[in-house]
DNA sequence: AATTGCTTACGAATTAAATCGTAAAGCATG
DNA sequence: CATGCTTTACGATTTAATTCGTAAGCAATT
């Protein structure tokens, strides 16, 4: 499976909300990308009614206002990126970016051991 | 320091090109592309034009077939990208990106010895 | 029923990236 | 020096993403 879906990055903004708040509407969407973002409501709508269009989210539009919510998974979004990340800048080798990750901004120490155990669990097999 | 340069998809490839070789001409540059790629030759040179125009690459014009070398490093170029990722798709949490990464690709013996070698010292701060 | 305010729909303009065609210049070789 | 091959320069087109203006519908309120 695995559609081949490649949200752009004003997208990807409008999924995020959309994965954090599990379902929004146009004005909801639209009033959390303001805070950051300066574009006008039918701006985030056209957007949405494209995302819709293309099969990125679903809407239910039995009342006028209709009700997003998205139609791609977080994970499968982040694996299809990062993956693509992988190939295209780090020649293929995970670790490399994963190094580039750690360097970059450090991790608290929960979070770290979270690692220490996927990392665990990797050097077994 | 640190250019906020944002290349795009097209010239992230050819920026891995020079990175790896060096320097190369346009022709160069061209050949390796299109084994992968289908574009015209003068397609790639106005690409490698507009990025010496940006100042994403440096060139030596000194003869009539101009020698391009990269102008930003690949690793301040990862680095932009990575924290933009972990930005915009994992919440600022480097250290999801890095169990997306562990857990999307596994890396061999020796890769992981050295992110377990990264751990410990992240870990003794 | 008219007004107000919110909604969707949709065409159009803008902007940016990528592609290509064509011309002009340099250079080697017959 | 004419021919052919390669190069750069550059304008134009195409394609995709983003943005916005405007119209139309609906519902609540005056």
């Amino acid at each position: 499976m695995a559609k081949n879906i490649k949200p752009t990055e004003s997208e990807l903004e409008i999924l995020r909300v959309l994965w954090d708040k599990g379902t929004a509407t146009v004005r909801e969407v639209h009033e959390i990308l303001s805070e950051h973002k300066d574009a006008g409501y039918t701006t985030t709508l056209k957007l949405m009614q494209i995302m819709f269009e293309k099969g990125i989210v679903k809407r239910d539009d039995s009342s006028k206002t209709h009700i997003y919510r998205a139609n791609i998974s977080r994970e499968s979004t982040q694996q299809q990126i990062v993956g693509k990340m992988i190939n295209s800048l780090f020649g293929g080798s995970s670790s490399q970016l994963v190094m580039q990750a750690l360097g970059n901004q450090t991790p608290n120490k929960e979070e770290l051991e979270e690692i220490q155990k996927l990392l665990d669990n990797l050097k077994k097999q």
